[in-house]
DNA sequence: CCGTAATTTCGGTAAATTCAGAAATCCATG
DNA sequence: CATGGATTTCTGAATTTACCGAAATTACGG
């Protein structure tokens, strides 16, 4: 019985399926990711074409994106030779994989061209003062966002998890931290 | 004289037109915002076009693109009746301001439907359980995500720097903290 | 190894996006 | 309230992206 007869699973797999284009993948890679999100077991392609209704070779592609962002994994199932897949189902960790997907894609080449730019204009007298300053502080601003974010990564999730948790509330901890209504 | 005269300012802002594909905007949207990150001045949407080349109606859209995430804004410049653009400078304005836009954009519908089914299925008993649950975490999950960034985003913003410069160390304040070799 | 099932790659088409130029609208000024 | 510059909106062409079906490749069981 296929899981999108149920309305609820059906309009959440529509919804993912168009926010995709948002996210920046298309519409197929999401709802394949939905609809493994919503499956309680392994599929294999071709389930999630008949269940979709796209290509075979489309599903393929989806497959090996979402694999690219470690949020889904290919397993084995007993007495069957075709692969099937799971989506991670570990929230934060799906949110901490996509994070460090999207840096590698999205920021680390800024950086590293900053990088460069930085060491050329240390010994260019040619470049106009603004210039010089306005690069070197995108610089300095990714290269602190990217050292933070490695910290952040190497944390234990539960440390994490307690850290998104306490949200605001961090700042009563450190020193010279806001004191509130609650606190005492 | 030309901003772009210049290699590196010209390197900088090729660079960024390209990322800005993969930042989920078009390559005109990121090479008007670096060129007025660049730029030591304000400028009309004519020198956009010529330093930059692009069609009138191109600059155009990009700079309510831009305007729409609140990081390029219209300042009047004295004796010329043209509208004027500037670039936010401060980086850390320009994150955040990012941040915003992109959590209406790519995260408060998904929210929105999450709660409209959270509270179907409430109700719901022929809803499968697995289903019930994927779905109720996801809300969960993001509901979560979204009260943390509500409570950061109201985090004065040398607050916010602060902790980030305290990367991982901020560990150390919390009750049960880890202490580290730097901490005594 | 051979045959078959499973999967990926390739080529072509459809759809969407980007972008320039033209037309229309807006707006300040005389 | 007319004029001319400034700006946005409209339209269509060009490019890019998404996606299907077929062919090629890979992996597996006998």
């Amino acid at each position: 019985m296929p899981l999108l007869d149920h309305p609820d699973a059906k309009a959440f797999l529509l919804h993912w399926g168009e926010m995709g284009t948002q996210w920046g993948v298309n519409r197929s890679v999401s709802q394949v990711h939905a609809l493994l999100y919503l499956s309680d077991r392994p599929l294999p392609a071709d389930e999630i074409v008949d269940q979709l209704g796209l290509a075979r070779s489309n599903v393929s592609t989806a497959l090996k994106e979402l694999q690219s962002y470690a949020i889904v994994r290919r397993v084995h199932v007993e007495g069957d030779r075709r692969d099937h897949f799971v989506a991670e189902l570990d929230l934060w960790e799906m949110l901490t994989r996509i994070a460090a997907e999207r840096k590698r894609r999205e920021i680390d080449p800024t950086i590293a061209l900053l990088n460069e730019l930085a060491q050329r204009l240390a010994k260019d007298a040619t470049c106009p003062p603004h210039v010089r300053e306005r690069i070197t502080r995108m610089h300095e601003f990714l290269s602190t966002l990217g050292n933070w974010y490695e910290q952040m990564r190497v944390l234990p999730k539960p440390t994490l998890v307690a850290l998104m948790k306490l949200g605001g509330k961090v700042v009563r901890f450190l020193p010279g931290g806001k004191k509130d209504a609650n606190s005492g």
